[in-house]
RNA sequence: GUGAGCGUAGCUCAGCCCGGUUAGAGCACUUGGCUGUGGCCCAAGCGGUCGGGGGUUCAAAUCCCCUCGCUCACCCCA
């Protein structure tokens, strides 16, 4: 038997309707505080992701769905929303001047081993307001991450804060941590692990990522990014706490939060639920500012910030929080006929109702009437239709109430009038 | 890429350590008890290449080797 591919999952219809509640409460949200949705293909052109994430990148060096196409062209399934959305922003001509805003729903792909949270095809829901520096929108966009997950039901949810600067302060702070790991204070406390040290040459911040012990206890006493951020970017960080604080938005500083995407800049944020079970996959929305990448993509200099949330991290707390599902009450029906005569005309009439918008179940083969009923008490309707000989020579049809065992006979003319009075 | 755990009925699992009749249970499903009335109860039935391959043995779900798959964790990320 063929299965499913390592990493993906199918999403069965208990779950569906799941997911369906999550979709209906965030774009409510997401069309409040503005945006519009945008959907862009799954594949683009490799180059899109190598030059917007970053080349010595986790995601980019291992992690990317790569192929070449009949015409050998370079190909890649969407590892991430963002790069997509900004391509499609320059290639749309979308207002320029205006402030844009835009959300995004979908799935993407990513080369890892499978875990609890973690899925080689996922899917992701996303925002990026574009055109505006403007701490107050950092704001404003944090505060409506928060919305869309406190409105599911989640509480005690964190939000971990950072900037990590422009490109001035840090070439200043590169600099500053590369003086500190190679000084005498580190080397005696004892060597870098080997990933760091290549972290050392290529991306500094990264060494805050690492769980080895012996590097965790060199970070404790490194510089932080505070220190090295420059006038603006202190400024404008200064500002976002400022607005959050207005919001009553409690946050924690986090001087080692590092985005594993290149083109963050200043703002970075992440939003994690404790209880998840894995402490390292408890992140269920992370984003930040990336207000060099449009102009890197070839577009005008265009600052920006965005997020993107985990559905299937989303999904899980809601488990683990016990959120309840509030499932729309509609009145189902379920239509038992008994030999073929009477299938007949019950197919017609199941048809009809239908087509009127009625919620109709029925059987496909000629069952006996026990375990027609069971199914209909299986499904939960609140209905049962029967259909006889006996009836249908008299041209009624019993309508039988599951919830209190009660029925009475309906002549087949007025069949629907009656449905619609339940 | 690294490490650990687990693969037995549709599902959850027992049996394996200590090899030995036809491999079990619960749930689910079908039928009957109740000839045209669901849920509860009772009974019967359906359902298994014991993940796959090889080896040891008179004999393998059970012991050994290889392999595939899944899960969890590391790296990293949503």
């Amino acid at each position: 038997m063929i299965k499913r591919l390592r990493g993906t999952y199918d999403v069965l219809p208990q779950d569906a309707i799941k997911w369906q509640y999550v979709e209906d409460v965030f774009s409510v949200i997401l069309e409040r505080y503005g945006y519009r949705e945008i959907r862009t293909p799954v594949i683009e052109e490799t180059s899109l992701f190598t030059r917007s994430i970053g080349e010595t990148t986790d995601i980019v060096t291992k992690e990317m769905y790569t192929f070449l196409d009949q015409k050998g062209r370079s190909i890649t399934l969407r590892p991430e929303g963002t790069a997509s959305v900004v391509r499609a922003f320059l290639e749309g001509s979308i207002s320029p001047d205006a402030l844009t805003k835009l959300y995004y729903w979908g799935d993407m792909f990513r080369y890892d081993r499978p875990q609890k949270g973690r899925y080689r095809e996922f899917c992701q829901v996303g925002v990026e307001a574009i055109g505006s520096a403007i701490p107050a929108l950092d704001a404003e966009v944090i505060s409506l991450a928060m919305c869309l997950l406190e409105t599911l039901g989640l509480k005690d949810l964190k939000l971990n804060l950072n900037s990590v600067g422009c490109v001035d302060c840090r070439r200043v702070y590169y600099e500053k941590l590369k003086d500190y790991f190679n000084s005498s204070t580190v080397v005696t406390m004892g060597k870098l692990c080997p990933t760091c040290q290549k972290r050392l040459e290529k991306n500094p911040m990264r060494i805050f990522d690492c769980k080895e012990e012996n590097c965790q206890r060199t970070i404790e006493k490194a510089p932080t990014i505070a220190e090295s951020l420059c006038s603006n970017c202190t400024l404008a960080f200064e500002n976002l706490k400022k607005y959050l604080s207005l919001l009553d938005i409690p946050f924690v500083l986090n001087t080692r939060l590092v985005r594993g995407l290149d083109y963050y800049t200043r703002t970075a944020f992440e939003i994690t639920y404790e209880k998840m079970g894995s402490p390292q996959q408890n992140a269920l929305a992370a984003g930040g500012r990336y207000d060099n990448l449009i102009q890197e993509l070839g577009g005008p200099p265009t600052p920006a910030i965005g997020f993107a949330m985990g559905m299937e991290r989303i999904l899980l707390a809601m488990e683990i929080a016990k959120v309840n599902i509030p499932t729309g009450k509609k009145v189902e029906i379920y239509f038992v006929s008994l030999g073929e005569v009477a299938f007949q005309e019950a197919f017609k009439i199941i048809d009809r109702l239908r087509r009127k918008g009625f919620y109709v179940y029925a059987t496909t083969s000629g069952r006996s009437l026990k375990s027609q009923l069971r199914e209909a008490d299986r499904l939960c309707v609140g209905y049962t239709l029967i259909l006889g000989g006996d009836e249908l020579s008299r041209r009624v049809v019993m309508l039988r109430d599951m919830e209190n065992s009660t029925q009475r006979e309906i002549p087949l003319k007025d069949l629907e009038d009656e449905l619609a009075k339940l």
